[in-house]
DNA sequence: TTTTAGCACTCAAACAATACAAGTGCTAAG
DNA sequence: CTTAGCACTTGTATTGTTTGAGTGCTAAAA
């Protein structure tokens, strides 16, 4: 258990050197602190800190730094959102403003906009609804021999994907295989879709093509799109900022890492009503080691719940993004409330 | 007029550097060459080199780099390109050996064989029938609200895009919408289109929707993603590789550049039979400056031409780099014939 | 018991001095 | 025209020095 003044000394460093990026001395908090004792008393504090594992020094005679326990116990005890700026306000408001066609772009627009924001990199979920279910198939013909395969969910999903066909196939086969798949598959869950895929539809659909696979291919493709959370990313960029000493295979795992929906998910975890920081090595991945990443989620009733989360550097000015992201997901959630309330009915 | 010797230093000269990225000195030079000479002598004919602006100093006593003109003086006068190794020739055969559904699966495909092939970032553009021309709009009805706006050229490309509806609209509205659209713009060239779309169009709509502005945007949008050339980029994060002195502020327009498919399309320029090659500042981008791009167009008859590009650090070996280009253009072409003669009839 | 002044000590960073290696241009002789 | 020889230049690496910020510890003051 801390004392009091050893949570104000423990707060002072980690806002000092998330401000400056300079590890912090006993002087220059003797000065700053608004009780008056001298740099030898915060020593002996420090010290003390220091033995608890929440600041360290970075070589013998320097001044301290958080460590990950440091700002943990800073985030969860000692941190207070900062409130929105105005500014930050009307940038929200006017990027969310405008019309919008469908939720995606509501979806990606937040993820820059959150990007922009905090000048870090922005990970933007829809809202799920959980189990969704395939809700429709089509293959539309567009020329001599390209087709367009759509796939429906619903929850309001849809991935689709052109393909060239052989001209033997005939409108008449392809509507069959439509049917098919409709009479066969709609209303599953998309995990059972899989399944079913690979168990007796192949042999159903040979009544209909002399060669299935290639259209096996494209439905599979398409359902594993749609049955894939997609991440929208904003301010990929920023993270060159970070990239320090110019360490080219870390930065190269981050963005390897950033683009694969799967780790990414994995990373961010699940929803959870809570704003919740993570720090550092917290995650396992070892590409993070020196960023934080604070995920919140957004809710918007009976639509579901999405995510939004903002990765960057471990010394970040958690107050000012705790506030920021809080802020944000409450606008996006209203945004998302009109939108539904406009094309619901 | 270079003599003999003279190219021969030079062609060393580029060699050695493009390999070691050191500068190289008379005494190294005098060693490596076939004629025997002495250094002293090599130092006279380099003089003469670097009066003539082929090389250059980076120091007033250090060995000698190419400078631009050297580069090209090489790129025109003295490269030949290397024959494939035998396992690049495989790495090539066996990527693109799959079976693809659709023509942009193997143009992009070819842009990840470039990147990997050459450890570069590459780009590839598929082959471009010019002037094409809008032939086929659909739009379907996919749920209760949602639309997917499907444009289709007759060079088989194809955009689509889903929206939201007010259930107000009605399927008849959209179907008359359709019609409109299928009347009044199919077989005019993307640019007409554009252009009847700001004039008489807006009007016409109107009288089957209240508001037809929604409408317009997407079909706007997907027109422009239509008449936009697309280049697929392969091995982007390979530009990490050589930001020298980590340069975070150029690496960040490099990538807003190739990012960009109005910039990018700039810099590659119009197909033209050569491979060409552009060395550091002869592209008039700042951003590319210690960067050289080699660009080639394949020929695939009838269905038209594209483009393969890889982007490079200026040293890189141009040499084996021609050849790569070269050999992968001829493959790629094949490929592509076989492709279209499959579906084709 | 807590706080504080004082002091010796440590370390990174900046700077200067030095030596070294690689390379150059020039001259004069072959 | 070529070459050996030599004085000269410059980047790199190494080493030592100084400076300043900061620390821990001790002993006295509160």
């Amino acid at each position: 258990m801390l004392s009091e003044r050893q949570m104000m000394i423990l707060r002072a460093v980690v806002r000092d050197f998330t401000n400056t990026g300079v590890p912090v001395g006993s002087k220059a908090l003797a000065k700053q602190l608004p009780i008056h004792v001298s740099s030898a008393t915060i020593r002996n504090e420090m010290a003390a800190l220091e033995e608890l594992g929440l600041i360290k020094k970075t070589h013998s005679s320097s001044g301290r730094i958080p460590s990950v326990e440091g700002y943990r116990y800073y985030v969860d005890h000692l941190v207070k959102p900062d409130p929105l700026r105005p500014n930050d306000m009307d940038v929200i408001q006017s990027s969310l403003g405008g019309d919008f066609h469908k939720i995606d772009e509501i979806i990606s627009q937040s993820a820059t906009i959150l990007s922009n924001l905090t000048s870090y990199t922005a990970f933007t979920l829809k809202p799920e609804l959980k189990d969704s279910r395939l809700s429709g198939f089509r293959l539309v013909p567009l020329g001599k021999r390209q087709v367009m395969a759509i796939l429906v969910t619903d929850s309001g999903d849809v991935e689709n994907q052109t393909f060239d066909v052989n001209e033997s196939v005939t409108g008449d086969q392809l509507e069959a295989v439509v049917r098919l798949i409709n009479d066969q598959l709609v209303g599953l869950t998309l995990p059972e879709v899989v399944k079913k895929l690979q168990a007796d539809i192949p042999m159903k659909i040979a009544n209909y093509l002399q060669s299935p696979q290639g259209f096996l291919d494209i439905f599979g493709d398409v359902l594993t799109r749609a049955a894939q959370e997609r991440f929208y990313v904003g301010g990929r960029l920023n993270l060159l900022n970070f990239s320090q000493d110019s360490d080219v295979d870390s930065l190269k795992s981050l963005y390897s890492l950033i683009d694969k929906t799967d780790d990414i998910a994995n990373v961010l975890g699940r929803p959870d009503d809570k704003i919740s920081v993570q720090i550092g090595n917290e995650m396992t991945n070892d590409a993070l080691r020196n960023f934080s990443l604070i995920t919140a989620t957004y809710d918007v009733n009976q639509h579901g719940r999405g995510m939004i989360a903002i990765l960057g550097p471990t010394r970040m000015p958690y107050s000012r993004m705790l506030g920021i992201v809080g802020a944000f997901r409450e606008e996006l959630a209203k945004k998302l409330l009109d939108y539904y309330r406009f094309y619901d009915e």
